[in-house]
DNA sequence: ACATGATGTCATCATCTGTAGACATCGAGC
DNA sequence: GCTCGATGTCTACAGATGATGACATCATGT
């Protein structure tokens, strides 16, 4: 019988995708650096050595969880609301993400550094970037980072626990002042 | 001769200090986990065994640098131009500091989290809520947090290294784009 | 059925980190 | 000059962490 078919005892595709959630879950949750291999492979329900062994250790884990995240989504930029919205609501609750969090904190591993900032810029500055550039504004990428960085710093805001109204306010309201945060990146005088 | 007056080679109230400075630009620099007393000590010309002995530990260094910092300058708010202009001018040089770390990142150690959580209140959020209240808008604290949050983010979004453009433009222009920004915390409709 | 590679398990290592304590040395007051 | 507290230095420990390799077990093709 092929083993691909079966539902097999022992499934390596299937060890790589539980570590793969239970590493994203746990890198947004806690950052990288505050997660341990074996935190991730308690919550996989595997053995902690499978790390090594299918993503070459943690690090290889973390760019894996990136890879998988950049096609989990469209591209469409901040400034579209369901967007934001989407976006807004799904940080909130799950945490930050590796991606927003490379906006934030410098990594160590170069290769960990380097795969973050390509991620951010094609999935969040890029698009609002195009839409600056549309728009006929002066300085569009600079713009698309002030606006992605702000954002970052209102995401991580809703979860530091340092604002306690801010996390306790309705996604909507969020929303509304984010919304009017990023316009005002997009309507100074540069 | 008084041990006060006298530059003696032995000196608690030195070797404290040292270590004060020493950590208030480590933390700056790389954050509280990745600082570690070693590296405190080294900087500061100091045996690390004296952290233990006059600051109860790293923790308690480390809320030693809050309170220091918390002296160190006016509480206007953010919306003044010399304010937002000189803090951006020195968060971008030496690092975003304990503070502003606290508005991004939750501490696992209860007494930092609530220090550093009081700090960022009382230096930057109550002097901004402070201006929506007196200008009449509605929901002032919550402005002032998003503000926060959102100053926040393009403090570390300037030094993450995940924002070229960002981290290369001066600093009049930085301080531009961020007070539009913050201005669409207060412009909000929500 | 058997050989072989794939997959999983386990024990262990090397390193780093914060902390504590023993010990040494200095300096002020008598 | 001596004593004793203050200050500094050194060593070591206990825990955590990422990584590694040896070994066991399973599944597949023949």
């Amino acid at each position: 019988m092929s083993a691909v078919a079966a539902g097999r005892r022992r499934d390596a595709v299937r060890s790589r995708e539980l570590l793969l959630q239970a590493a994203t879950g746990l890198f947004a949750e806690r950052g990288f650096d505050r997660t341990t291999v074996r935190e991730i492979a308690e919550r996989a329900g595997v053995d902690a050595a499978l790390i090594a062994r299918y993503y070459d250790g943690k690090a290889g884990l973390y760019i894996a969880t990136l890879r998988a995240q950049a096609g989990d989504g469209s591209f469409r930029d901040l400034l579209q609301l369901d967007r934001l919205t989407e976006l807004l609501d799904r940080l909130s609750r799950h945490g930050a993400g590796p991606i927003l969090q490379a906006a934030v904190r410098e990594h160590d591993d170069p290769a960990i550094r380097e795969a973050a900032r390509t991620d951010l810029h094609d999935r969040l500055v890029a698009p609002l970037q195009a839409r600056f550039e549309s728009e006929g504004l002066d300085r569009p990428e600079l713009r698309a980072e002030v606006a992605v960085a702000a954002f970052a710093g209102v995401v991580f805001g809703r979860t530091s626990g340092a604002f306690p109204e801010l996390a306790d306010v309705s996604l909507d309201t969020v929303v509304a002042l984010t919304r009017q945060v990023l316009e005002g990146a997009a309507t100074a005088e540069v």
